[in-house]
DNA sequence: GAGCCTGTTCGGGC
DNA sequence: GGCCCGAACAGGCT
């Protein structure tokens, strides 16, 4: 599931908690999901303390309780959180299960991808972690320029793989990335290179991060709805998808060593 | 049963 | 060192 339209979905699954002071922590302490922070360490540190803030940045979510903890989770491949009143039987996949006197919050992972973080700041601080994000995309600090930069410095590498880059482009995933690239008509395999150097392509492949971002997260962020079939989005699935923009067929392919679903007649090396 | 997968990290090769 | 690629992680689904 997880882009940074889903995983802003998730996180604000856990906001009936705001305000709960967290009773108890039942893991399952041998799954890979603790492989950073100890589930001892978790369970711990945890309960007495009071959650007091949701957010999220590109795929990286952060929740904060008193006494300055920081719980930072990322949802992997296949991660959920889900938030129950109580009485909830555990499921086989509820790695992580923390209980308010009111709510039960959930990490749930099959694939155990997802991580966790613990970490204590100094009162008024966010952890470090979280301070050094790359700016996220619809923040100041993301600008043409330092895409442009970004893109020069993996000249040779497809656009595609570098879109997926989170230290430059946080939050994007596969889906998004075929979503900006169709809509920019910048064929996948283009070097980024070429892109940057473009100014008309620079351009567009800006706007379309910037707009598939923003309508992502209103229209997924808000209730988990599907963007509408004028996407790229709805037809990207599966072969034989037709593209809405000309009619014909779209092509699946591997580019940058992921699944790539692109037009042929609307995306372009040129330009 | 085989192959696929909305993500990231690590190790090896150049 | 920088960059790039492939493998690995694990389990459900087609």
């Amino acid at each position: 599931m997880p882009e940074l339209a889903e995983v802003y979905f998730h996180a604000m699954r856990w906001k009936p908690a705001l305000g709960e002071c967290i009773q108890s922590l039942e893991s399952h302490p041998a799954t890979r999901i603790y492989r950073e922070t100890p589930a001892k360490m978790l369970e711990t540190a945890l309960p007495g303390r009071v959650l007091e803030s949701v957010q999220t940045h590109g795929k990286q979510m952060l929740f904060g309780f008193s006494r300055n903890g920081w719980l930072g989770l990322h949802l992997g491949m296949t991660g959920e959180l889900k938030c129950f009143p109580e009485p909830y039987a555990r499921d086989k996949h509820d790695h992580f299960v923390l209980r308010t006197d009111k709510h039960v919050l959930i990490f749930s992972d099959y694939r155990q991808f997802g991580r966790l973080l613990w970490e204590e700041s100094s009162e008024g601080e966010f952890p470090r972690w979280w301070r050094d994000l790359p700016p996220a995309v619809l923040e100041k600090g993301f600008t043409r320029a330092a895409v442009k930069a970004f893109l020069q410095r993996r000249a040779k590498s497809p656009i595609k793989a570098v879109l997926l880059m989170q230290e430059q482009f946080p939050g994007i995933g596969n889906w998004m990335a075929d979503e900006i690239l169709w809509r920019a008509r910048i064929h996948p395999e283009t070097p980024a290179g070429r892109v940057g150097e473009s100014g008309h392509k620079l351009s567009a492949l800006f706007r379309e991060t910037l707009w598939v971002t923003e309508q992502a997260l209103q229209i997924i962020g808000s209730d988990y709805s599907d963007p509408p079939a004028s996407w790229l989005f709805l037809h990207r699935w599966r072969d034989g998808g037709i593209c809405p923009r000309t009619g014909k067929p779209l092509v699946r392919a591997e580019v940058g060593g992921r699944t790539t679903c692109w037009s042929p007649q609307w995306q372009k090396w040129g330009g």
